[in-house]
DNA sequence: TCGTAAAGACTACAGACGTAATCAAGCAAA
DNA sequence: TTTGCTTGATTACGTCTGTAGTCTTTACGA
């Protein structure tokens, strides 16, 4: 007995810090890239070199949030996670650690201190409206 | 010259880690505690020894996010920052960090997984129409 | 063929964080 | 006065993070 990969279901994701974000940003963008790739896109954002860039890449795969394609001697590097799925949890943890888990007082905060300009209000309406039907 | 402390509007305040917030989140309901009192109400939730609390309160101190006031022998500790502050600078690091700093971007993908109740929706609703006016 | 540039692997290292143990000083009880 | 608990201060230490530098291998151009 083998223990297959991304089996048990709760194997636990081992959280992606800030830096590693950027990285992923970058693979979500294109769907799959080289670490030099990554680099060029990335560096426009923060000024890393190219050897932090690799660094990063190793943690996201050794963390199961990207893996790796060989071609030729380099690797082509592709995301494990979807987008959607991280931004969920970051907010779902944002939502539970903040504001007892209740969505509705992050918006009402939101509202509240102003971090909501009037277009973004209409938007939201426009967008509950949508979800009742 | 001497540099004046609290005085430079843009102090860039230093970041609470999550282990330092369940400590504020103590001192923000009770508004003023000592170690002890805020170990007795943390340790419900988690399992820290006293020696962890008071290492966390000296971090938080030395942060500045909260201040100490001497009685007798021993320190009673207030928070320096609101936690509407501190909350309302988490969400808009994540709003920017995920959402390209757009709240109404947030609120969308919440609405997206369903991570709205009914309740949630006619609540957030009622709180846009009252903003309006 | 030979050198070199590029790729990944491995190593490094300081600072933040989680989690505490130990130390020193003083007030309180015996 | 002596003993001991309580309190803050100092020190500890493994892990994670940010940010690289070095080593090893190899494909490709001269």
């Amino acid at each position: 007995m083998n223990k297959s990969p991304a089996n048990g279901p709760a194997e636990k994701p081992e959280r992606i810090s800030e830096a590693e974000h950027a990285v992923m940003e970058v693979l979500w963008d294109r769907g799959t890239a080289t670490a030099a790739e990554v680099w060029e896109q990335v560096c426009t954002q923060r000024d890393w070199s190219l050897a932090t860039v690799k660094t990063l890449l190793s943690r996201l795969v050794q963390k199961q949030a990207i893996e790796t394609r060989p071609d030729g001697r380099r690797y082509i590097y592709s995301p494990l996670i979807a987008r959607a799925d991280y931004v969920g949890g970051e907010s779902r943890r944002l939502v539970d650690r903040l504001f007892g888990g209740k969505a509705a007082s992050l918006v009402a905060h939101l509202a509240e201190t102003e971090a909501l300009t009037p277009d973004d209000v209409s938007e939201i309406e426009a967008l509950l409206k949508e979800l009742k039907q």
